[in-house]
DNA sequence: GCCACTTCTCAGGAAGTTCTAAAGTTGAGG
DNA sequence: CCTCAACTTTAGAACTTCCTGAGAAGTGGC
């Protein structure tokens, strides 16, 4: 994640009684330029909403006192116009979870990764008419290389290419740092889930798939920097 | 390194129990202008920081008492905002060294150079914000030779120039310490890894490289001066 | 319940880097 | 202008990093 100047602050809530969560969660959003709060119950996230005013809430449905839907009701109820990005337990069977996007609300399952949160969370923002900067685009361009948020949809010089899930969010994250170097340990660290327990190898073999699907039209985009990393450019003059 | 006129000092505390390790890097970060205050022990850290309010922490992972996530934990919970550079063993297998990367954070291994730890922690301050010297630029400039910390990339008159990690290392020294004369075992010290057991003639063999790569152009910036050391400068009219 | 897809691990080999050692060159002092 | 120490350059051995293919394990659709 790279820090960005963004026009106005965008404000967030964050509550999650499981306060590694929260922590992660507010540091990587601080460091990309929001206004963040946590709250570790339902009572404490109104109390907190109520003179914060946040733009959007990051709010876990499992809370020891309110469930999050509940939360979210009463905060609505108030009057509050707030987008809501659910975190829920990836084996949830809960039935509430459906027809979240139809209210402008999404969710994310835990274990995520922080990249697709943020994204999630610009995408919300985007939805719900919060843009105060011009970072929150749905395409982000690279060279002929075009990535679209919204629809999940990759081209190169034009062409439609199909990556999976994790060849999405790593090839968003090269585009997001173009030209800059990231090393393995950053991807490692924003790409995958925060409970990944694997080794920075994966992400060789991530860079290779990738570079089977979008470096076969040339230029290659993808430059390896031995001894420190990664780098999306164009080839130098 | 070399003193620097800084136009205000960033202040650092380091933390590691090992006296042999903090005493080289505060040593290292004072001379080339920081404001520097050690602890040995995680309670140590957070008492220390409560009054000295540093910029930025670099913090050893492994401490007698608590561990450095903890120390950072509970320092940013008291609301400090200030970046961290980690140093951990080389081959740590501790699950905790993950998500190190996030929040502008960053972590260097043991053992490392002391080059490498101040760029790093330049890179750091620069990215949460705090920069108050001109010398906090990502590109140092010198004649018409350019290095870039973010992309890597070195360029003379515009010529793109490709170096190992080593090399990039040592020419960054000699650019940061431009028209000084600098020795051998300067050299050795700063740049290469502080456990280096081998003798200063790997320098008279980099200082080669290096002029194969840069010096193919003309003017000649690499300069031997006999029995004392090198000096990066422009020919004399 | 089967098939397609994705994720992840592992291992062999290719490529690049580091370092030593030894031979070649330079230059300052006598 | 000879000599010797200081420096330069090269070669190559040892090592590290990176790339890629193969396959196991897991997941989801139909």
């Amino acid at each position: 994640m790279t820090p960005e100047s963004e026009v106005a602050t965008q404000r967030v809530l964050v509550v999650d009684d499981e306060k590694s969560i929260s922590e992660l969660i507010t540091t990587s959003l601080r460091f990309v330029g929001f206004d963040v709060r946590t709250a570790a119950t339902g009572a404490e996230a109104l109390r907190v909403a109520e003179e914060f005013k946040p733009h959007a809430l990051i709010l876990d449905v499992m809370l020891p006192d309110l469930d999050g839907f509940e939360v979210c009701r009463q905060l609505r109820e108030s009057g509050q116009e707030v987008g809501v990005l659910f975190l829920t337990a990836k084996d949830s069977t809960d039935d509430k979870i459906k027809g979240l996007t139809l209210g402008g609300d999404d969710y994310v399952t835990k274990p995520f990764s922080l990249e697709e949160l943020v994204a999630r969370l610009r995408a919300l923002l985007r939805r719900t008419g919060v843009v105060l900067s011009p970072i929150d685009e749905e395409t982000i361009r690279f060279a002929d290389l075009e990535l679209n948020e919204a629809t999940h949809e990759v081209r190169r010089a034009g062409n439609m290419i199909d990556l999976s899930p994790t060849e999405f969010t790593l090839l968003r994250y090269l585009m997001i740092n173009a030209d800059r170097v990231v090393s393995k340990s950053q991807i490692l660290d924003h790409v995958w889930q925060y409970d990944f327990r694997g080794d920075a190898g994966i992400v060789e073999t991530y860079i290779s798939y990738l570079r089977k699907k979008i470096d076969i039209y040339s230029p290659a985009l993808i430059h390896t920097v031995r001894g420190v990393g990664y780098r999306l450019r164009l080839p130098a003059k």
